[in-house]
DNA sequence: ATGTTTGCGTACGCTGACGAACAGTCAGAC
DNA sequence: GTCTGACTGTTCGTCAGCGTACGCAAACAT
């Protein structure tokens, strides 16, 4: 397996860098373990370096929905920048793999020493705000399929390999629509070759194709990331 | 009519109040004009005193949404917190009324120096990141009648007035639906009494009835704001 | 005074998703 | 080897909201 690093701690100086490890211990992600509960306040933040982690948000009488993702490319607990950590929705782990987790005190601590932590989480919290916003609109105005196509590829990014392991209950869920729903477009989309899956276990065989049946949702996504951690504020280079 | 306050500067220290006022200066919040644009980096940030500003997000192809809501309860520009400050929504005055605005490198100076209003600023900022998820669900599984009674409860109390300005056509456009669509519910309600309007004039009458009529997300959204803004960490006085 | 714009009422067919249900199939447990 | 539970396929009636479109009246402009 390729080096596995996450892309939030890559983007420190290798000093900032060691200097938060020495805080970290490794934590094993182990498929559908609950990292936070709603409601409670957050005791540690994650950077994943492989799998990923779904936030889901409860609704009184209404099934669970996702209102965000996290992969290497970013880290679990980015509210913690702003000194204050319950949060309204539960982190689910969706794609096993490992993680640095440090915990909530010590953070903190960290963030006041390191203005170059301070600005990677700050961007990485911003980023999250603008792809909730998007998300809304997306979920308003798309349907499912394009909805369903989007998920997948933002999954495989995260999995970093062409089969991961989801249901169509839980895709479903994810959404927040029908299994049967669920059902009918991946069928499809396995009909026309796109993807294939077996009792939990989905690949994708056509990754493109996907591409095109997405929201452009998808792209944009993508964009924002690149664009909000591009543009930050360097604590020391730039101004 | 009263003397009027923003909330959130009212939960500043008087010093640390006045010192930031000092760089405010007053600003006429016009109706329909707009505060910030998509992508735009954001110029000036504002502590409304009356009126409410409509945070707006456009989706190519689709009409826009209604992402989030600024009145005095809070402020418009939070995100400067995080030192960044392009948004991916638009702001739009959607009742009158006046405002603190203060450019955005003058704030940034200030949060630099004042603790206090780091914390009043994160605080904010949580509390949109809560609401943000929040309304994701309440769009994805509440109908559209429940849907127009919160916005409508909302914005009243925004407003601090039983009729403000707000036309079906805008209503369809906050909520991602069709005016007609509105049309009906509305038209239900002031049937059965609960508002009025005429032609863009649109009166509460039975605040109590509305409330029933409303998701619980309007509480849900009320106790989040109660709740972040009360157990922030206060600078001086707690940990 | 007259034409134009703005805001509201309403109707019709359509469609995507819903709720509820049942059936088939595969994997692992015992 | 059978059984049980998990996973997927499919169907059927229902419904909220969509797109579209037309009518009407109040406000506004010239």
């Amino acid at each position: 397996m390729a080096q596995a690093h996450n892309l939030l701690l890559q983007q420190l100086s290798k000093a900032a860098r060691q200097h938060l490890l020495a805080h970290c211990e490794p934590f094993e992600l182990v498929l559908s373990a609950e990292l936070s509960l709603r409601g409670e306040p957050l005791r540690h933040a994650h950077f994943p370096l492989e799998g990923f982690i779904s936030l889901v948000i409860d609704v009184e009488d209404y099934p669970a929905l996702e209102v965000g993702m996290v992969g290497r490319e970013s880290m679990l607990g980015s509210e913690l920048v702003l000194g204050l950590a319950s949060t309204p929705w539960r982190a689910l782990v969706q794609g096993a793999g490992r993680s640095w987790r440090i915990g909530h005190a010590a953070l903190l601590t960290e963030l006041e020493h390191s203005p170059e932590l301070r600005s990677v989480m700050q961007a990485s919290l911003l980023v999250r705000l603008h792809q909730q916003a998007l998300a809304s609109a997306c979920e308003r105005f798309h349907a499912l399929a394009p909805r369903l196509a989007r998920w997948l590829l933002m999954s495989q990014d995260r999995a970093q390999a062409d089969s991961f392991h989801v249901t169509h209950e839980f895709l479903a869920l994810m959404l927040g629509v029908r299994r049967a729903g669920v059902t009918q477009s991946a069928g499809a989309f396995q009909r026309r070759g796109l993807i294939a899956y077996h009792r939990g276990k989905l690949t994708v065989l056509n990754r493109m194709a996907l591409e095109d049946e997405a929201c452009n949702c998808y792209v944009t996504d993508k964009r924002l990331h690149r664009e909000i951690m591009g543009k930050r504020k360097r604590p020391v280079v730039n101004s």
